[in-house]
DNA sequence: ATGGTGGCCCGGCCA
């Protein structure tokens, strides 16, 4: 079972690429972050076309998750299962062919001294809460999107240019070592300890040509998965050409 | 590097 996770910054503008990198790739379930669209703008006909089942979690303009399938697509829950309901599309869980997968958009958090970082530390808090209702660490689980934490220094191109700022903060990194205390395990890392692995780079600057990113997209996944997994990677060549996210695919392959 | 870009949609906000 091939599983990705793509923060696709816009699923109408990038509606394109999306489908080349599907039809080059051919992805089992995707999990997709930032479509910034409505449920009704969602195009489910086009991949289902493609051989998806999918489900989308929309609000408008920003945020959107959406998980697309051709393995089963069943038990769809949008928004947290468990506490108040977030009041953004920021999460959406569905179960595939005995794997339940959870498509995450974490809030960026903004500036450590913002309301919105706040935000951003309870949505991890909730999102702690929703792992343990839906599953076991026994069990088959990958929670994967855009974080927006860098997991440790090495997922980062420059501690010194980051000091202060959100995506690497002990608190956000508290909240992640939680879901790793639970049971979920950082499989990419685990299989490529070597630095300069990144998913995001800013469209600024030329970051990407520089070297300048950051991982902050991440597929974790319980014990069973992670056992199971025969190879991990970063799809950097999605990243390159006409009017690319700023985010690129991560993928695992689980045998099954 | 804190915007020189690129989403949203048409003036800024957000990442």
């Amino acid at each position: 079972m091939l599983i990705a996770t793509w923060n696709v910054n816009s699923l109408k503008a990038r509606l394109p690429r999306v489908q080349a990198w599907l039809e080059d790739v051919h992805p089992d379930v995707v999990l997709m972050q930032e479509t910034k669209m409505t449920d009704k703008a969602f195009p489910a006909l086009t991949f289902k076309e493609m051989g998806y089942e999918s489900a989308h979690f929309g609000q408008g303009q920003w945020n959107g998750v959406a998980i697309l399938s051709r393995l089963g697509l069943d038990n769809v829950r949008a928004n947290f299962v468990v506490g108040e309901p977030d009041g953004e599309a920021r999460i959406i869980t569905a179960d595939c062919s005995g794997v339940t997968v959870v498509s995450v958009y974490v809030p960026n958090g903004r500036a450590l001294d913002h309301e919105h970082y706040q935000y951003k530390l309870r949505w991890l808090d909730q999102l702690a809460k929703h792992v343990a209702a839906i599953a076991t660490p026994s069990g088959n689980l990958v929670v994967g999107g855009d974080y927006n934490i860098a997991p440790a220094d090495i997922d980062v191109w420059d501690t010194k240019a980051l000091e202060g700022s959100t995506h690497v903060s002990a608190a956000e990194r508290e909240r992640l070592e939680a879901l790793h205390d639970w049971g979920l395990r950082d499989v990419l890392r685990e299989q490529h300890p070597e630095p300069g692995i990144y998913s995001w780079w800013d469209y600024r600057n030329g970051s990407f040509h520089r070297g300048w990113g950051m991982r902050i997209d991440l597929l974790l996944a319980t014990s069973n998965i992670a056992d199971a997994t025969m190879w991990t990677a970063i799809d950097r060549n999605a990243r390159k050409g006409e009017q690319p996210s700023d985010h690129a695919p991560v993928l695992m392959e689980v045998s099954t």
